[in-house]
DNA sequence: AATGAATGAGAGTTCATTCAT
DNA sequence: GATGAATGAACTCTCATTCAT
């Protein structure tokens, strides 16, 4: 949590803060990652960077759990807008899109994401990892349980394992078009978010078991 | 490649300069992982790490390739021993339990092999994820093809897919249990060996499909 | 060009610092000379020099244009301060002597003056030396206009030239009486400033046809 | 002096040795020339230069008068072979050409040439410099007597300050072109040969007063 | 509250030299 | 006589963090 000193900023000197911090360690990860560098970016004091958080460790965090929040802020707002009266298939198609062509369309975001994926160090990796994942869960679960109820997928289906799957299933989607050596279930390197659509519906197909009710 | 002064060491030496650094890297990644750590507790000075390695990447790359090659050597050795006469969903049953065990047992191994698949530098990440699936490749894929031979495995079946969604399985199935976070589709963290036999027989399951021969 | 930083030290640090570093940087040239050593001497950290200065060679480009400067702007006080009624030649022989005198006097100038001219590598030299030359053309050009306009020297000769035969005379004046092997003109190894004054004599006499009005 | 063991190794070793550490060298001169370069590129052990020579110092003096002995030996036989019929200034002028053309066709002994006159340390430069005048004025001297017994220099010139003003002279013209702000009597930067021999005539002519006869 | 100078450990890398084989 | 592995000090440069102002 950064200190009270941080949230009395004015909130054009917190974005540019945030924004330079996601680009470093967006590239750079954590531990390579330079505060020496934000700070002369963002064009605050090195030293001010200390009387909003704590230590490194702490800026990561709290880095890595903003930038789930935006993500997890303006999928839910993009979800609110879609149309509910097709079929939950149709429906989770277009989650997927709007998901994957939101993480092409901000490459901070994505690469922050990166970043928090391929963390080695347990210490770290468990702090943003969890983080990001409960923000994602958040936006999953209760829509899941929405569609349960309208009777569009089972009543003994396991709406955690649903969630746990498409939560494995995003960094695939959204980040191996980006970064090289992802070993994807298909080959998505380079692929635009229109080329993804055709893996999106396989794998929407594969899962049907789990969800559809038995007719 | 390490340098001709590499390949003249006396055995002794040069395993434990290799242990060292599996343990180094394996901790801690490549660009935390330090050739200070190293040299010292391989009881070795700094300058004769630059007489086996021109510099930390190719040395990097070595530590990752001569992992890599243990493992493929050890499962060719342990797949050479299983029994051929059963069908081949249990022979691939085998096949990654024993691979999973085999990661289980070996935490040196398992650890570079997660440093591989953490690397967030696109060219680090590049040369040693190519070298470690070369590797792997090179155990699955004759095996595939003997399986479709025998009629195991449907004529028009893609080896290539198979063996790629193999490459993509094992890291889950190897690392999951013992790396945080990272988004296994069952939940495989703290699984022992044994306990993820069932996760197995599901996934082997699940991509029946992909092989089998229509009746 | 060093950072802000430099700049905002107080004026004692700066002087120890550049006064230890023309010692280092004279006695040993760019590249043999230690920031190390500097570091050391000056009394402060290794990494505050870092702070000051980009890298070494802004540090030694730095170094080199400050004691061009100080020569420089004592040059033009003596210059300032010499008898302007007297002959052309006269004064030209002052000018050379007070020249000379200086050098005599400043080891630390003489051996950064040293240390540009006799730097191998040419990306190196070619910042430093023009650099120097610009400061001393600087202090010789203006007074050569004014004795032209007197009518002391031609109308038509080449002030360029002339400051250029000045530029490439006075290193060996002023160095090679420190600097073993410097080929001199006449043997200057060992004079003191009083023993050059016949072969300043020489050389201006030698020069005159460049100079003198014809009567 | 090199051990009698250098003497004892085969010619073709030798000038391999002798060649690559004058690349070296010239390119970077004493401190900054690697032995580790110099022995990797001659295909022979490092502890192997240490049999010829006792330690980089001496060594370093070896290449120097070796270069300095070829380009006497070569100046020698051209200098022979030029027309003695012809007046003491058509001969200089003949000579100096010749020089500065050698110096132009040989990059290695130009470089080597170059580091020598750059050397900063005195410790260095007294043994190097010193070294390659005496071979210069053993070409020069002895003919400089010739002429002057011929009559085609006054009875009463310094052969000596002759000498001397032709030592001084050559790096100018051998150099000047090749290197970056030597501050040259004229601008010789990037001329060819051809192109110096206007300045070279000039040279000689300002210095005729030195030794034309008096009619 | 903000600053930014200072720190010193540590990074990867190069080096001339030694000496056992 | 030749080798080349070993050394460890030295190199430039970066870093997260502290603290007096």
């Amino acid at each position: 949590m950064p200190t009270s000193t941080w949230f009395r900023l004015n909130v054009a000197k917190r974005e540019r803060v945030l924004e330079v911090a996601m680009r470093e360690f967006g590239d750079h990860g954590y531990s390579t990652g330079s505060l020496n560098t934000i700070a002369r970016e963002a064009g605050i004091a090195k030293g001010s960077l200390f009387q909003y958080f704590s230590d490194k460790l702490e800026f990561f965090a709290f880095v890595c759990d903003e930038t789930s929040r935006r993500i997890r802020e303006e999928m839910e707002r993009r979800i609110a807008d879609l149309d509910f009266d097709q079929s939950f298939e149709e429906w989770l198609f277009d989650v997927l899109c709007e998901w994957t062509e939101y993480m092409a369309d901000h490459p901070l975001e994505r690469a922050v994401t990166a970043a928090t994926n391929f963390e080695l160090d347990n210490a770290v990796r468990s702090v943003v990892r969890d983080t990001a994942n409960q923000h994602y869960l958040q936006v999953l679960h209760p829509t899941f349980e929405l569609w349960q109820e309208r009777g569009d997928i089972r009543a003994d289906a396991d709406l955690d394992v649903m969630a746990t799957l498409m939560l494995m299933a995003l960094p695939f989607l959204a980040l191996a078009p980006y970064y090289d050596g992802l070993d994807p279930i298909m080959d998505l390197r380079g692929r635009t978010p229109a080329e993804q659509r055709p893996v999106i519906r396989q794998l929407i197909a594969g899962l049907r078991p789990l969800y559809a009710p038995i007719k």
